[in-house]
DNA sequence: AATGAATGAGTTTTCATTCAT
DNA sequence: TATGAATGAAAACTCATTCAT
């Protein structure tokens, strides 16, 4: 019932090993929570013995708080891809709409991590050194192109970046995380055609609200 | 450790431990999550003894669903109470996002419970036989709430329900959810006076992305 | 190989069981010392489950000091038998020797724990708490005796009692303890018969060593 | 590590490591008993990787073999460096305990070495094949001592050489092993100046043991 | 001669659950 | 109705030992 594959072996390899008990210790932890892991199953999955990983971790909260980091940069990679300086502003808000759901969905440990980490209080990520600077280079792309829209006149001024993000974050983020209750108490499909509705909704209510005073709606 | 208050006994009255048991499980389940709750600590939190629980539900899953299902029906008793019908369309949402962020921020625990559901696959909420009619109701006030706001012209026509609602939820639930760590990773002060912010900026976006095609902007 | 003997089941009664547990680990810990004992066998020997052990004691450390305390105690109860008062100063000494040699022979516990104590550097009697007044009883007996043949004239004065229990401690306590490696070493046959011996030759050398100075030997 | 060196023969290297790892040995399973040593604790201390030692030594059994052959060799060469026989034998007696007193205190592991081993009752020391030889030579000293005392006429004549060793190991062995509960049960300030009075209490002691029959006290 | 990589077989500890009253 | 006593099964973690170079 757990997704345990073997994974073939990668022997005398320290640098393979560590990266593939790191990724299998994400997808554990993704899917069952911090507290329902467990660190044979990540063993299996990454196709190592146990006492391997406590050799290269320390223990399992040290396993999980590299998962956590780990689910992290990855997203930040994704994010740094993204070219927002070269589109237009509306250009570069749906993008990055698109992106986010995307992401959540197709890597659905992204956000199993930050809920189990949220229920936890946060209490891992605030020991993350670099937790911070981990999202500020996104902040600052978001902030460029609220300036380029403003001074081109189709973005209103004033507009918090941070707020914006999590904005659209919040749109794109509960449908998927909430995607099974969803499906039950409101009977959604949810799948990836509805998603990508979710995700033109959220664009349109976002470019609404990002729009100067006076405009007329442009819509699509 | 945990929140521990052993609860002044309430000897022989069958309904009052049941319903201690259920809502020291509700909480115990959202603070600690399916896995990491701990029987011992809802005995001890329900001031009973660990057997009466089992004499009561049956098992660990069977208390997790009942405490799941409370949480819903606490919402939907606070849903029920506002009258919708009474006010001007543009109040009435208005005044659900504001019960909603409201809502999720002082019963902390219906937003641990969804996570902590969704974590398991929704795989209680598909077997508890009610949870579909759980929040039909709001829908259907919602419904009508639509249907007022574009007869009155205050509203574009043609807006499913459900897809608003779940735009309402999705803005208010993740500052709420994540707070833990949109507070490391973007410094937000995720405070009373935060939260109030965000439900006000979620209604503007809401109201404008209901408002009628030709319809100049009112905001506040 | 292990002096498992599964013991009758003492069921449903709480203090049997937290006395068999405490004896059981007494001796595991006294023949395998700290590191070597195991709390499956301390349940095994007490005829428990482990999870007993833990509900009583809370961790293989804490069973380790209330044995130790335990080793103390039963130390202190035979010692407390001894009727020093109604003898004649002499015979009270050679009287505390006999009990000290036969106790450190028959209860072969007691001296391993202390070992096993002090290789610790004494860090758990260290925070027991009633740790000094556990053999001050002895000391003041001791005290009184030496007073007592110091005014009959049949010891000098001015011994310090803690210093006179050391050394009979010392003399009884090297031939028990270290009596496998001076068997293999020295070829000492270390039995009933030589232990008595090596007690008759402390007697003899502490109350010479208590004598008055101008007394002449009386020896026996 | 030393650099300006015609490269030393290999054998010089392998014996380097040999003995490093003899001594790191004897430490770790000095402070820790038989039990508590580890083998990557030993492997640390001695600068060389833990494969090293299972070479050399083959397994932990064989490594704290050879450890404690290590802690009779050592008090042994101390002992042999003492020239009794140059002596008048009262003060070959008061050195021999002076120095024992002073091993003990000051090559610790000789003490814990011995107590771990009569805690596995003896169960290596058997096997040592030279474990008898080991402590013969002092015992001929002794005895060469005794006799001249008794020749002397300031030794009473019959005493077993064995069992005066014995007596004067354990007056000196006690103190220090059990150092910890001594300070602890006792209040003993357990430090070099105390130590050194024990050991001149228990040359006062052992001298009137050792004096014939019609002396009477000399004492200091 | 020497070591970084890896693991099988335990050991302590935990926890949902049942027994007996 | 209620609970103190007890445990089987499993989890995290450890450690002597071997592998491969």
């Amino acid at each position: 019932m757990s997704g345990a594959r073997p994974a073939e072996p990668r022997r005398r390899d320290a640098e393979a090993s560590r990266r593939a008990i790191l990724q299998a210790a994400l997808e554990e932890f993704a899917e069952k929570g911090h507290d329902g892991a467990r660190i044979d199953e990540i063993a299996l999955r990454a196709g190592v013995s146990k006492p391997l990983i406590y050799d290269y971790f320390g223990n399992k909260n040290a396993v999980y708080a590299a998962a956590l980091r780990e689910a992290y940069v990855q997203i930040r990679e994704g994010e740094e891809e993204l070219e927002l300086d070269a589109m237009a502003p509306a250009e570069a808000i749906r993008s990055l709409v698109r992106f986010s759901a995307l992401h959540f969905q197709e890597k659905p440990w992204f956000i199993t991590m930050l809920n189990t980490e949220n229920l936890r209080r946060g209490s891992t990520i605030t020991d993350l050194k670099d937790a911070g600077e981990i999202q500020s280079v996104l902040v600052r792309k978001l902030a460029a192109v609220l300036e380029r829209g403003a001074a081109e006149g189709v973005f209103r001024s004033g507009v918090d970046p941070v707020e914006l993000y999590i904005s659209i974050a919040s749109l794109c983020y509960f449908p998927v995380s909430n995607r099974f209750t969803l499906r039950v108490v409101f009977g959604c499909p949810v799948d990836r055609a509805w998603m990508e509705r979710c995700a033109e909704a959220a664009s349109e209510m976002l470019l609404l609200w990002l729009a100067p005073p006076q405009n007329t709606r442009k819509s699509r």
